[in-house]
Order: structure tokens, then C-alpha cells, then sequence
DNA sequence: CTGAAAGCGCTTACAG
DNA sequence: CTGAAAGCGCTTACAG
């Protein structure tokens, strides 16, 4: 019951052991009908090459790696991730590229997994997500010269290809939304003040706030943890209606989510008193009282367009930044015009 | 700048490179003071041992495969997954073996992409999550001959280890609860019924009905989807009040979730009038209003456990089906004396 | 259009 | 305690 190998297959249909590695990679060195009959032989015997074998060969792991600096608990309730991989993998199992996967709890763990897996040569390249203002992996990654696509807005301090999204056209649609529905006391209850995303979407809510001439325009950071999501809400509803903001704007679902809870609890009624708005999408939006306004994006095919790139870059085709579909307002029943 | 094969490592060290794959592999052959140079010179050029080198060699891959057969939507929303696979790492990568993940529609594309990692050795086992009652990926995985752990009870019909919790026995300590609180007519949104577990649950929910001789203990079942969700649960409660359950228990977290908001929506006042229970337990159950009386166990504990068992089975120590840990009620405020 | 052979970087009996 | 060599299953110039 061993598993065949390609001598099998070579003997089986009479050629040599290159001819069957020809006939299956392509190039027209082989005969027409010689490559049928070597693929029949080779399909009937359930074959394919040993991806160590050829690993080893031709010096490729035809897998690539993406690691996750995030605690377990807030990775599970986020909803982006898995459509991220599905997207990811979409591209990936039809070009036989594997994905490695590793969770991990911060940045020093995470470049030494990749470190570990370049260094045993299990990879090709490496997705990079949640990206630091001031991010020790980058130029780690570059030093190590693994190849490795970056999933947020592209910096200027690195050669490595991005694939991003125009978070701060998004924000700024928010707002021009708010505004038109005379909100005018707006917060915005921010992501983790360290991921560079947050610091754009944080700007582009500023600049917009001030070029209505809001009076009221505050940021609150967080760290994405519902305990964190919930108090920010909390001290921005803990005060008189006449100070409280009319509309709050999360960094995420999950947030935007206990923002709802949070509300209900101290009894300001949404979206009647307080407009919420999600800045993620997902189902979770559709699973609360009322379901949540959101900035909405094809997740998935994000995930598609950095596994693309990341081949490219692999193939050596150096592929220039990506810049993805922009998220758009997605209305539901959490936002309101301003009381 | 290529990176440093074994062959370095040896010249450098003065030895065979024999040596060094000795030295490096325990086994007492090596002196221990040529062993200490050459780890010494390993370490200093950075070497590791390449993977596909040493897959080829050894015939195992040093990776095990995990193949989701559910939506990318639903899945992004389950918080089970993520602490599962991180769970599942945990206890892998002491031991560095990678995870190859894949998330596939179905269980006819989740079978293909076993066979053909294992085909071409990229794993030496696989994790089976949502087995079916009767789920044709058992006696397929068994006559492949992959090593494999089944998430979810021992099966009869197969000789595959499982990792299991006892999903009976959660139930029955729910409804002995509400029971408790006088509750009379209880209802169950159940997941998707060609799950084993769903099924499990459901009997365990029947025959605890019955023991306690409940009036009326109907059982919806769902895809697990929102919608699926919400519908259930406004068919439950769109009766006269008299009709209607006064506790629901759900089988996950997030239908429990689109539960409270359905129960706002029709303005049933939760628990006042309807207690709801999860059947997990995550950062969602906190991130609503009241916050969710949920079922809650270890699910990282749960993934390490499943990868421990499958490690066993791959080294050939024939490991037996291991039970972990049993779900148990945490109560918040969802949950309150019938009305 | 096809074959024979070297080489990828490890591991592991087999000798000494 | 250590070395020399075969072998794992592919790919790919090199000949013909």
C-alpha cells in the first residue's frame, strides 16, 4: 500500500522518470500522446509528486505563511480574519500553494515563526496583517528577504508591496453622512492606537471634523477588547444629554456591537438619541436590536488580491502596491438624523 | 546569501554531516562536546535543518492539515474556530509541526483537499471537525489511511480516536437549571441537524424534558445562519404570551445573540419574560444587553488536546478517544425565575 | 521527441 | 565516538 512514486509511473507507461516530471509541469517537450497516456497512468495510480521531493528540487515550499499577532480571544469574535483566509485561500488551492498558519501573541513571537518556517524553507512568503505605525517586522522581513506582502496602506519606508484600502475616503464618507443628518457632536471610538490603520482612519475623521466645524469631535483609543469598547462608550454616555455625542463611529463590528449593549444598558435609546455606526461588516451587524449602520467591504476578495500579489512577488514579477475596493455605508436601523 | 546547508555547518564545524544531523537529532552517539560545537556553528550561521530535506528523508511532513467545510461568513462569526486553531498550535508548534489550513464549501472539496495533501505528503494527519451523523469522510479518510482525530463523540462505526466533550451532559445541567427556576416551557434552537452533536444535544434536551415531565419543549432546527436564527426564534415568540416558551436555549453564541435582539424586536422583555441561554460561551455573551447566560468550557484546551491525540496517532502510540473537559453554566443576566 | 544522470539537503544503517 | 555512502522522490540541463 505504498504511496506510488514517479518510477512507478514511468514504468508503468514505459517512458523515463523526466518524461513524467515534463508531462506533468507543462512545456511542450513532450508528445501529445505520450503526455495522455502518462497522465492516464499517473491519475489511475492516484499519483502526485511528493511536494518535499519537488520542494526539494526546485528549492520552493509552494506554501505561504501568515501569522497572527493576536490574543486568541479577540482573533475568534473578529470576524475579519476567516474571510481574510477564505479569501486568501481561494487564490491559493487553485495554484496548489499551501497556507501555514500561526497564532501567536505578539510581534517577537510572530517574526520568529517566520524566521523558523524561512529557515526550514516551508515557505515561500509571508502575508503581514495588522501593520504598527512603527513596525519592528518590516524591516526584519526585508533583512531576512522573505517575501512578504503587507495588508494595509504602503509605507514609506519599506520596497515591500502593499494591498490596502482607502480607509480614510471611508471614514470621511461616514462623517459627510452624519453631518447631512445634523449631527454635529460625533465621537469616534478607535482601534489600538499603535496599528497604523487606526492612526489614518483617526486623521481622516479629524480633518473631517474640522472642516465642518464640529464642536465636538473627541477619540477615544482602545485596544479592540470588549471591556475597552464598552468603557469608552461608557464615559462618553456617562454625562448630560446636552454633552453626550449624538453619534458615535467604531473602529469595528465587534465594538460597534457592545456600543449597542452599552446603550441600552444606561438607557439612551439608538438609534433615537445616539447614532451608532459599525466600521466593519459582517453578520454580526445583522444580529443585533437595532441592526447596525457599517462601513462594508468585499473582505474576501481582499484576502484574494494579497495572495495574488504575494505570488507575484514570489514569481519575481515585482508587482507594485494594490490598492483594493474602498468600504462603503452600508444604512440599517442604527443611525438616525440627529435629535 | 544563499542560506547555510548542512554541508556548511559541518565543514565549518570540522565534521561529517552525519554529525551534525546526529547532534542535532538527540541520540546519544554524539560526544557531548562535539555536539556543543556544533550547535554552537548551527546556530551562529543560522542553520536549520530545511524541511523538505529532511520530509524526504524521514517520509513525514512535520505538518498536520485542518480542512473547515463551512462558509466563510459563518465561520468568520464563530469564535469556536479561531481559539480551536489556536489552541491547536499551542501544542503544536513546541513540537514544530506546521498547520495547513483550508476552508472549503463542503465536505466532497474538503475530502479533495486531504487527498491531495496527503498525496503529495504535505501532512501526516488530519483534524476532523462537524462530523456528520452519517459523514462519508470517515470511512473515506479511513481506507486513505490517513492518520485522523475525530472532534466530536467516538464513533461506533470507526476506529478513529475522538476528542469529545460530554455535550449530554451541559444540556441536561441547563435544563436541570431553568427547571430550577421554574421555568416550564422551554424551548431549543438547535444547529444544523446533520451535525452528530447537534443531534446529541437534542436528545439529551428531549429526555430531560421528558424526565421532568415539561408541558411543552419544542426543538427548531437552523444552518446556523442569522436569518435561520432570527426566524426560529420569532416563530417561538410570535404567539400569545401564554404559548410562548419562557426560556430558549440556543446552540451557539450567536444565535443566542440575534435571540435578544429578535426578543427586542418583538418587545419581549428579557430575562423578565424570556430567559435565554447560549451554547457556547465567547466575548460575544458579554457584548450584549442583558449580557448572555452562556455554556462555556475550555475550546484552546479543547484544540490542544485534539492535536496531542492526533501527534500520538501519527507516532503510532494507538491513543484511545480522549474526553475533555464538560461545558458548564455560567450565569449572567439573561437568565432569571420564570415569570 | 526522449533517456540517462546529476543534484537538491537531509537521515541512517553500515563500517571502523 | 565518527566517517563515507546510499537513498528519499523529484527536476532539469545535457546528450542524442
Amino acid at each position: 500500500m505504498k504511496r506510488p512514486t514517479i518510477s512507478d509511473i514511468a514504468e508503468r507507461a514505459g517512458v523515463s522518470t523526466g518524461l513524467v516530471s515534463y508531462a506533468l509541469n507543462g512545456s511542450g517537450r513532450v508528445a501529445e500522446s505520450t503526455r495522455a497516456k502518462i497522465l492516464a497512468v499517473a491519475d489511475e495510480m492516484g499519483w502526485r509528486p511528493s511536494a518535499a521531493a519537488r520542494g526539494l528540487a526546485v528549492a520552493k515550499a509552494q506554501a505561504i505563511g501568515l501569522v497572527l499577532a493576536r490574543s486568541a480571544s479577540t482573533l475568534g469574535v473578529e470576524p475579519f480574519f476567516m474571510k481574510f483566509i477564505a479569501g486568501l485561500e481561494g487564490e491559493l488551492s487553485t495554484r496548489r500553494v499551501a497556507l501555514l498558519l500561526q497564532v501567536v501573541e505578539d510581534h517577537e513571537a510572530a517574526l520568529e515563526a517566520v524566521r523558523a518556517w524561512w529557515a526550514e524553507q516551508r515557505i515561500d512568503g509571508v502575508i503581514v496583517t495588522d501593520l504598527w505605525t512603527t513596525d519592528a517586522r518590516v524591516s526584519a522581513l526585508e533583512t531576512l528577504r522573505v517575501p512578504a506582502v503587507l495588508v494595509g496602506p504602503p509605507r514609506p519606508d519599506s520596497g515591500l508591496p502593499a494591498v490596502w484600502s482607502d480607509d480614510a475616503a471611508a471614514i470621511t464618507e461616514t462623517i459627510e453622512y452624519l453631518v447631512g443628518l445634523g449631527h454635529r457632536r460625533i465621537a469616534r471610538v478607535a482601534g489600538h492606537s499603535v496599528f497604523e490603520h487606526t492612526r489614518v482612519r483617526t486623521a481622516a475623521f479629524q480633518a473631517a471634523a474640522r472642516r465642518h466645524g464640529l464642536p465636538y469631535a473627541p477619540v477615544l483609543d482602545t485596544d479592540y477588547t470588549v471591556e475597552a469598547g464598552a468603557k469608552a462608550t461608557e464615559e462618553l454616555l456617562s454625562v448630560s444629554q446636552a454633552l453626550r455625542p449624538t453619534a458615535i463611529v467604531y473602529d469595528n463590528d465587534v465594538m460597534a456591537l457592545s456600543g449597542i449593549a452599552t446603550a441600552r444598558r444606561l438607557e439612551v435609546p439608538v438609534p433615537q438619541q445616539l447614532s451608532i455606526v459599525a466600521g466593519d461588516d459582517s453578520q454580526l451587524c445583522e444580529m443585533v436590536f437595532p441592526p447596525l449602520t457599517a462601513l462594508s467591504r468585499d473582505i474576501q476578495d481582499y484576502g484574494a488580491a494579497s495572495a495574488r500579489t504575494l505570488l507575484a512577488l514570489i514569481e519575481g514579477t515585482g508587482p507594485g502596491s494594490v490598492q483594493s475596493a474602498t468600504a462603503h455605508l452600508v444604512v440599517r436601523g442604527s443611525t438616525a438624523a440627529a435629535a
